[in-house]
DNA sequence: AAGATACACAACCGCGACTCG
DNA sequence: TCGAGTCGCGGTTGTGTATCT
């Protein structure tokens, strides 16, 4: 079956939107909740796509969203995840609920990729991050079949990973203390920001870091979760294996990413290294363990 | 000061997966 | 069971901004 335009070319605006477009599809959303993108056009006067509109909300409008820079821990969590689940941005992103994973791809894109190729070139040549994240990711398709028994890898294998970084129980500040340290960072800012802001005296308390606010019913919620969805959400990414262990192999297990990857002891130094995150920083344990009920994730 | 280049990020495109009749 | 419609994801591109020469 040929699939059909998903819009009616000649009529679509496309390009950056304009604040006042940002407020028609708010306020549209604020009235009817996100979901059913379909529909979003036609009874907001959009001359928009109803991807573009989706796109619009999940990745800058959505209440709850930071923006700026990433902390050094959202950066190491990144790269563990990244190694965990390859390039699964969205199923990333379900584990930093105030990231969307277009920022998180594009942040890999942008910072990540070059930084660990640098420190990759300063152990070995030749065996890159991306390389090494290659080899361990399994083909799209089986892993998203096998998400609800394959997380548990995931989460064991990102449990190893993380014990190394901190053996001590989780401290107790959760994201909130990375996003203060980061948003005193950040300077980018922008109406649609303020539109966010806006909304996010809309938005349930328990909703706005994650933007969980598709109606029920609406598969759309499985897009932002909230942080104990994501331990259990079934999209999530997953252990980019069948039998796991390519991805202990990748993180804790060095014996079998020796034998891969001997130029990721680098990386590896800078991912376990904690020293500093003793300053009013959070752990990589502080930011994961928040996002769910911790008996369930690990 | 002006042009060239690099960088960062928003947005688009195409495909696969899912839902429903 | 099948096909149409819709949604979500990941890769890629386009554009604005910053930095360098």
């Amino acid at each position: 079956m040929g699939r059909p335009p998903c819009c009616v070319k000649a009529e679509v605006k496309k390009g950056p939107w304009t604040p006042e477009e940002d407020l028609m599809l708010v306020s549209y959303i604020q009235e009817h909740g996100p979901g059913n993108w379909r529909a979003v056009p036609t009874n907001t006067g959009l001359m928009r796509c109803s991807k573009s509109c989706r796109l619009r909300w999940t990745n800058y409008l959505r209440p709850g969203i930071k923006r700026g820079n990433f902390s050094d821990q959202e950066e190491k969590l990144i790269v563990h995840l990244q190694a965990l689940l390859g390039n699964r941005w969205a199923a990333i992103a379900s584990y930093l609920p105030e990231r969307t994973d277009n920022d998180i791809k594009n942040y890999w894109n942008t910072h990540l990729k070059k930084k660990l190729k640098k420190m990759s070139a300063g152990g070995e040549e030749g065996a890159s991050a991306g390389e090494v994240k290659t080899r361990a990711v399994a083909p799209k398709g089986q892993w998203e079949r096998r998400l609800q028994t394959d997380i548990h890898t995931a989460r064991q294998a990102l449990r190893d990973a993380l014990s190394l970084d901190d053996p001590s129980p989780p401290a107790k500040q959760p994201l909130e203390a990375a996003a203060t340290a980061a948003s005193s960072q950040a300077t980018y800012a922008s109406s649609a920001d303020n539109i966010a802001r806006l909304l996010e005296g809309w938005m349930r308390p328990g909703d706005a870091a994650g933007g969980k606010t598709t109606p029920s019913g609406s598969r759309s919620s499985a897009s932002v979760l909230s942080g104990d969805q994501a331990a259990s959400a079934s999209h999530s990414g997953t252990a980019p294996t069948t039998d796991g262990s390519t991805v202990t192999s990748k993180t804790k297990d060095d014996g079998g990413a020796a034998a891969a990857a001997p130029a990721f002891s680098m990386l590896e130094s800078w991912l376990l290294d904690d020293g500093g995150m003793g300053h009013g920083e959070v752990g990589l344990m502080d930011v994961v363990v928040p996002l769910g009920d911790p008996s369930e994730f690990f």
